[in-house]
DNA sequence: TGTGTGATTGACTGATCAGTCATTTTTTGA
DNA sequence: TCAAAAAATGACTGATCAGTCAATCACACA
């Protein structure tokens, strides 16, 4: 059996991205098989499990994401790396992307999950400063350009799942979906 | 004194920006200086408040927006007019803006209210179709676009909010950001 | 087998909240 | 001026929920 701090991360995740954030911690640990008690011995109060789930995802993300990632490359290719990566993870983890995002959005995450999440794709935000540095990039804040990148991968992601796109028109539309966001910011 | 359902929903979003949609009926009803048996009267449900609040911020969205727009424009004229509209109407309104897309994105509107809320916004929609029809925009779905650019707006109005710039700055920001949605749409 | 320790349990509590309704206040218009 | 209608009130209810804690259980080691 699964460590049992995991197992519950994952069954809120469930229950999140069906009922939302309000779903009861009695609901949560009865689904997960242990009794409301256990949950708060894990998770001293809910604060703390949404945080959990939160920085669980993101780092699932960041495990999928950076390893193909390296120094070396541009930033085009950083960020195309970042583009694929994203996305063929959240089409293979569609609730954890939708939880992400939800928990986000709802403004439930304590300021210090927040920060801490963002600290995880430091080497995204390097890289396009960088560009924006040499003039390759658009000239705008890094940060605009990184919520650029955020939402337009979310409506991407969202497109993709709607319309179940064999492998091969889901490829297309990864490229096609990272071009709309490069033409934006190329300078 | 405002109509009273008026002034509810002003104050249901005021509170909503402030506390989320999790705040007490009691306590919208006590800040708009009425009881809580009278918010009742005016609205059911809290749900129907909710579905009241959305629909009145899109309907006020529309009134600044739509009327600028005409028929005989071009896609890009028109989507520059939504542009700048929408972007003017969020800096005005900046708690309105903000419960639009906390509403969204939480997922507490009914699917009656969304589908109210997209009608509205017909026009836009037919416009991206031409445009999309006659190859002046890359070859994607026209639902697909609409999205990108209502979550590049949203990151327009969060850096503008985020930084206040001057008038001037503001409009070379408008103008900037809306570069970066065209050319990544432009054929 | 016995004992001590830490994990697990679930009934319980106090707080909160959406929604009700009998009563009171205000408005209307004859 | 007054009676009927409409609007407003706020105490109340039943339900729900986060979090507690005394009791129980499972397991390691002697």
């Amino acid at each position: 059996m699964k460590d049992k701090q995991t197992h519950l991360i994952d069954t809120a995740i469930n229950l999140f991205a069906r009922d939302g954030v309000s779903v009861s911690t009695a609901r949560i640990a009865s689904e997960a098989g242990v009794s409301n008690g256990t949950l708060f011995n894990y998770f001293p109060t809910k604060q703390q499990l949404i945080d959990s789930v939160y920085l669980s995802i993101k780092e699932d993300i960041a495990r999928n994401v950076l390893p193909s990632l390296g120094q070396d490359m541009s930033v085009k290719e950083v960020m195309f790396g970042i583009w694929r990566g994203y996305i063929q993870w959240a089409l293979a983890n569609p609730l954890h992307h939708e939880v992400s995002i939800l928990l986000k959005a709802a403004m439930v995450l304590s300021a210090a999950t927040l920060e801490r999440a963002d600290a995880i794709f430091e080497l995204k935000v390097a890289k396009l400063r960088k560009g924006v540095e040499q003039h390759q990039l658009v000239d705008l804040p890094v940060d605009y350009i990184c919520e650029l990148s955020t939402a337009q991968l979310s409506v991407a992601v969202a497109f993709l799942q709607r319309f179940k796109l064999d492998s091969v028109d889901a490829s297309k539309h990864i490229h096609c979906s990272f071009d709309v966001f490069w033409n934006g910011i190329n300078a």
